[in-house]
DNA sequence: CGCATTTGACCTGCGC
DNA sequence: GCGCAGGTCAAATGCG
């Protein structure tokens, strides 16, 4: 299958374009920007699926070396919100969950406005990077 | 039917 | 180049 024509439909300045090879060097560097605002934390959890309150569609799994668990990768299935997590555990605890979000909600939350931060409150934080 | 998940194939960047 | 690692696609499949 042709896979430049399926590729992603360029409709608005957030599509996730592999490559900025035709825009000029100071839109790449604000594109940069934009996309990759990330950040990560890790909880003690039996369970790896957090309710974050939003609606997540599982679109890939990957095997991590060096770990036994896979990676699990997840898009917000909002329509044209394309935020994204990953969750994987931590490869020498394997009590411990990372999850990484990177992206920025163009929408409302849809579900409860309890879950975010009852997660922060019902789970031990052990590390949280930007 | 309308959504989500599974899963192997495929892509891309990087080091050798 | 080639091979690997990480990331994504999409057809098949599952489920309410």
């Amino acid at each position: 299958m042709d896979k430049d024509q399926l590729m992603y439909p360029i409709s608005s300045s957030s599509s996730p374009s592999p490559s900025y090879s035709k825009l000029p060097h100071h839109l790449h560097h604000v594109a940069e920007q934009m996309k990759h605002r990330r950040f990560a934390f890790q909880t003690r959890s039996q369970v790896d699926i957090l309710d974050d309150g939003y609606r997540w569609r599982k679109y890939g799994e990957k095997s991590v070396k060096n770990n036994k668990f896979p990676r699990s990768y997840y898009r917000c299935s909002y329509r044209g919100c394309n935020v994204k997590k990953q969750i994987q555990r931590h490869s020498k605890d394997e009590e411990i969950v990372v999850t990484t979000y990177e992206g920025t909600h163009s929408h409302p939350v849809e579900k409860t406005t309890e879950s975010f931060e009852q997660i922060l409150r019902n789970h031990h934080i052990y590390s949280l990077t930007l």
